[in-house]
DNA sequence: GTGTCATTCTAACACGTATGAAAAACGCTT
DNA sequence: AAGCGTTTTTCATACGTGTTAGAATGACAC
């Protein structure tokens, strides 16, 4: 089924000039008569003319849109987040293609290479939870393809990072848990590859440094799928409940961990809080609305979206290659309820 | 910033060859001899050549990607719905480019024009609850531009649609109110404009026909932003509070209504289902986890983005113009919980 | 009438790819 | 060796746009 609409060629036909002055007076260029210009840009109107935006990419070398990859779409962190790249995207002309890897490196790999084929000028991407090995990201950056890490980042390539101060933020919740007099204080946090892994590992270690009772290794667990597979989850809980003293608060390190941990607590019949205590990363919505509410650290979702956008547009625009790079970390918040 | 990649042309001097015999060994033509062929191609992979899709774009009238306009990304249906459309896509060779509307009318108006100025192949949309005037989809149908409606459908224009059974849905959640023995059911409904609202409301009408109580107007609330504003929400509740004799039960016709009518209902400190039960159309995969467990009518999302994407590809690829048009109905599933 | 300059337009080309038509190369027959 | 058919390669063109260099025209001064 096809679908034609007026080029430029068809203006100049049916006026009698060249495609050249068409182009020109529709640039209003100033080698051009007032009156050929009107006469041009009236009957564009009229016939309800548009460059193609297609051609115009192949002769500037740039497609006007940029690529994001994230885990999962239907991730209130990430939703929000995309949420906040569109909006700058879209107010500076540019569309945005999005693609899920499902935590899976294969699917980031492939995502990428059909991406950054050449349709997309700039790459937003928060790293699955499974990737390891960084040759695909390292290809692409050493060609020049700017690239602008978002919330998961990767500390070997130099580029633009925007993330959350994420020890602060495992700090402050664990602290928390600690204030109210919580003992035993597991964590389940994604996969140890993942830096916000580790450094929320580390703030959690860090605030439970002051105390008495150091965490041994039995209560931290990591998750492959960063919480993805509630079954993943329910392995952790199991082995974090068998342990003798059982915890007495669980500090989950991300969005689906929270949420599938608490699933899984409730699957098991155990209450929050008087059994266990529950804190958690979760940019979800629907946490005040939740049996208990839920102490949650809340990143800026929205607004890391904006700024990492507006970074990698930066970089797109840039003349020159960019050699200093920022490193944006911005502000968790402690939202206390009803669950520690 | 640049980042130049290999083209045809380096191939073809490097070789000493012209680029229409690189192009056709490259294509696995016949025509060429299978030195030549295992020469081009053996060069090709070494450099790592990849087919500009731009130039394949201005060439073959076709950007092999898909626009997608919904009102909220960070809404679980239409992110379950996206989560659909893109796997569809992807397999099929598809980028899938995103817009939101935030229930604006305006916003769809100068975002269709945007994705259809001629850089997408086709158009899958759920309308802004904003929208009244449908004359920009009509004149991009009219034009033979290929559109699939999901979700919220616009019975106008004749092409593929993609829904559930609204009537049904409403129906059913309403009979099992009534059924629990609740008498006055109040509804809370998103824009009259839009026949989902309508095909629920009369779905809500039909099941409450056979009882002794008929609702009264003032039973009915319609929500102009489809429940996206909290304080529109607040507002109806309040209304519905106000009556005598008192509702003893909402059903709410949307994902946002549902959440912010049990927000509103929370914040006044009125007991879900004590002092009014409610069940609503949602799509939230924490429904079990909240206080208390939602009763909700669920729609597959992802399947219908699956469906909704088939269909368009179909469309798009289609040679002679389609007449016969698809109209997929599938069914909701109620989820019974405590809210009723 | 000629030279200089400014104005206004046109022709040719580029971006990267694909294809129908033409040309060249080759092998075979007579 | 000429003629013919077949295989292989090249040429020219197109997709829609923008740009560069230069041609044509006219105005003006000498």
């Amino acid at each position: 089924m096809k679908f034609e609409a007026a080029t430029i060629k068809d203006i100049a036909i049916a006026l009698g000039l060249s495609t050249s002055t068409v182009s020109r007076a529709l640039r209003d260029s100033h080698e051009i008569s007032i009156a050929t210009k009107q006469l041009v840009l009236e009957y564009a109107t009229r016939i309800n003319y548009h460059p193609n935006p297609i051609a115009l990419s192949l002769k500037e070398k740039r497609s006007r849109s940029i690529g994001v990859i994230v885990a999962e779409i239907a991730n209130s962190f990430f939703s929000q987040a995309i949420n906040g790249i569109e909006s700058v995207a879209k107010d500076k002309g540019y569309n945005v293609m999005i693609s899920q890897t499902h935590e899976s490196f294969d699917k980031e790999v492939m995502t990428l290479q059909y991406l950054a084929s050449r349709s997309i000028d700039g790459l937003l991407i928060s790293v699955s939870s499974g990737t390891e090995n960084l040759d695909h990201l390292k290809a692409l950056h050493e060609r020049g393809f700017p690239i602008v890490f978002f919330d998961r980042i990767v500390e070997e390539i130099q580029t633009h990072k925007v993330m959350v101060d994420n020890f602060r933020g495992a700090y402050d919740a664990t602290l928390h848990l600690i204030n109210k007099g919580y003992k035993h204080i597991a964590v389940i946090a994604g996969p140890e590859n993942l830096s916000i892994s580790r450094e929320r590992i580390a703030g959690y270690r860090e605030a439970l440094a002051h105390t008495r009772v150091k965490p041994g290794k039995a209560l931290i667990k990591y998750s492959r799928y960063a919480g993805l597979q509630l079954q993943e989850v329910e392995q952790a809980v199991s082995q974090l409940l068998k342990l003798r003293p059982r915890p007495d608060a669980i500090f989950t390190a991300s969005d689906k961990l929270t949420t599938n941990c608490m699933r899984v607590l409730k699957a098991k019949g155990i209450r929050i809080p008087q059994d266990i205590a529950l804190v958690g990363f979760s940019n979800s919505d629907l946490i005040e609305l939740l049996h208990p509410p839920l102490t949650v650290v809340r990143q800026p979702a929205f607004e890391m979206g904006q700024i990492a956008t507006q970074l990698l547009l930066q970089l797109i625009e840039s003349k020159k290659p960019v050699k200093e790079f920022e490193r944006k970390i911005l502000n968790t918040s402690l939202i206390v309820q009803a669950s520690s």
